[in-house]
RNA sequence: CGGGAAGUGGCUCAACUUGGUAGAGCAUUUGGUUUGGGACCAAAGGGUUGCAGGUUCAAAUCCUGUCUUCCCGACCA
């Protein structure tokens, strides 16, 4: 991509929020716009960010047998009246955006549950058809309260959303241990350190549930966390009249032995049991023909939030100064990005093809007008992991290569790059 | 929804206490000199000070209302 294409904005890095300095250098440079509290325009470098990290999540989704499929983001009040939270969305806990219009009345995607039982159900006819999982990736949509850190808590946002469909408890037990290890490996290849945590079950029903926490100060959950079994306890199940039976399933005996830390929620499993098959009244036939609940369970992933955490988590400093930001290697939609002066345009060019052809991702600065200094600064802004400097100690065949994270620079050729990289 | 803070060129802020028709840095445009770690010179454009009303000869400044944004809490798959 040759950077004037994408018509940053020069920005002072002395003027970036300290708290979210990634999110709010992405905001100064306009790669994200704040329309209202909490919703947000993408731009290139967060949208490609975006699809490297569902790239990973369909990956390990597939691998897990689960099926990728697209529930309606405009749901019809009819659908949320078959399991009875039409009311309990829109008004008790009123998290659902609604339209009303001469079609009828609508919510806007918060979740799936409805649709997805109802897509199930269509084809899940016979014992024979089960388990199934299906899964979405898109914008949901909720009347948050208060928003909060940029895209920690935003009204609008990106998230995958799964739901399975079991016999009986036993199986469906086993479909959420599936989707456990899905998720530790999806977090694993993100980089992110994860803790499976326990917490309250909120309105999703079901009795069995976990969280998936990433420790960061950013966050706005607080868990208790035991390093040696690696799990954790959400803070707030201390605050549950159960709490001794709850603390005592988990093998823990005392509470006081455990790290406290700040953390994100970036993912929450639940077994939903047959909720929503008998609310909604949606059977499958089994060995003998009779009408049997499908025992089920609901699975998110907030992507916008993983990729605030992974911006964050990979804020450059020097000193305490604000320096930028840059991407682990296997999710930057931009691995190089070439700055050449001037007089050597030729030679940057037809490196950047030869990269290019190579299946390397850049960003060439051609911007003119630029020192050379500039242009280096700026690259840092981007969360592009290498930077390739054509500069006057360029010699032909030697390529010269920073890897920004760890200021290590390395003597390359286009032959070996690939295998740096 | 309770508590707190803030709204002034694109961005970060000053001027408000003590009313006198807005100023800086960065960014932008033009010309020139620069070009290995956020350069310099010269010039230019850009604001009915969130909105509405009031007090006053006069309001960014004082008063009232309202809207918005952010932070803490409550809330939250």
């Amino acid at each position: 991509m040759k950077l004037s294409n994408l018509n940053i904005r020069k920005i002072n890095l002395n003027d970036i929020d300290k708290d979210y300095a990634g999110q709010d250098i992405l905001m100064k440079l306009g790669e994200l716009y704040q329309y209202e509290s909490g919703i947000y325009g993408y731009g290139n470098i967060f949208t490609k960010l975006e699809r490297k990290v569902e790239d990973i999540i369909i990956e390990e989704l597939d691998k897990a047998g689960c099926i990728q499929v697209e529930f309606p983001k405009l749901q019809p009040k009819s659908v949320w009246e078959r399991s009875n939270r039409w009311d309990l969305y829109t008004k008790e806990n009123d998290i659902m955006f609604t339209l009303d219009n001469n079609l009828g009345e609508y919510g806007l995607a918060p979740t799936a549950e409805e649709c997805a039982t109802i897509f199930g159900a269509n084809r899940l006819i016979s014992y024979k058809n089960l388990p199934a999982i299906y899964y979405q990736i898109g914008e949901k949509f909720r009347k948050e309260i208060r928003t909060r850190g940029y895209l920690f808590r935003p009204r609008t946002f990106v998230m995958m959303d799964a739901y399975s469909f079991d016999k009986n408890k036993e199986d469906m037990n086993k479909t959420y241990q599936l989707m456990h290890k899905a998720y530790i490996n999806i977090f694993k290849r993100l980089g992110i350190n994860i803790i499976p945590t326990v917490s309250d079950n909120g309105t999703m029903g079901g009795n069995i549930s976990e969280e998936f926490q990433a420790i960061t100060n950013l966050g706005e959950d607080t868990i208790l966390y035991d390093e040696k079994e690696n799990i954790g306890i959400n803070k707030e199940v201390l605050d549950f009249p159960d709490k001794d039976n709850y603390l005592k399933q988990l093998g823990i005996e005392d509470i006081s032995t455990l790290k406290e830390y700040n953390a994100v929620e970036l993912g929450n499993n639940f077994q939903l049991g047959t909720k929503y098959s008998e609310a909604m009244g949606l059977y499958y036939k089994d060995e003998e023909g009779n009408d049997q609940p499908y025992y089920m369970g609901c699975y998110g992933i907030g992507l916008g939030r993983i990729i605030a955490t992974i911006i964050e988590n990979n804020v450059l400093k020097d000193d305490d100064k604000i320096k930028g930001f840059a991407l682990p290697k296997n999710i930057a939609p931009y691995l190089i990005q070439i700055v050449y002066k001037d007089d050597k345009k030729d030679i940057a060019f037809n490196l950047y093809q030869q990269l290019e052809d190579m299946n390397i991702k850049c960003i060439i600065d051609d911007r003119t007008g630029y020192s050379l200094g500039n242009k280096i600064k700026d690259t840092y802004v981007l969360g592009t992991p290498y930077l390739l400097v054509i500069g006057d100690k360029y010699q032909e065949g030697e390529l010269e290569l920073e890897d920004i994270k760890t200021k290590e620079i390395i003597k390359t050729n286009l032959t070996d790059i690939k295998n740096i990289i």
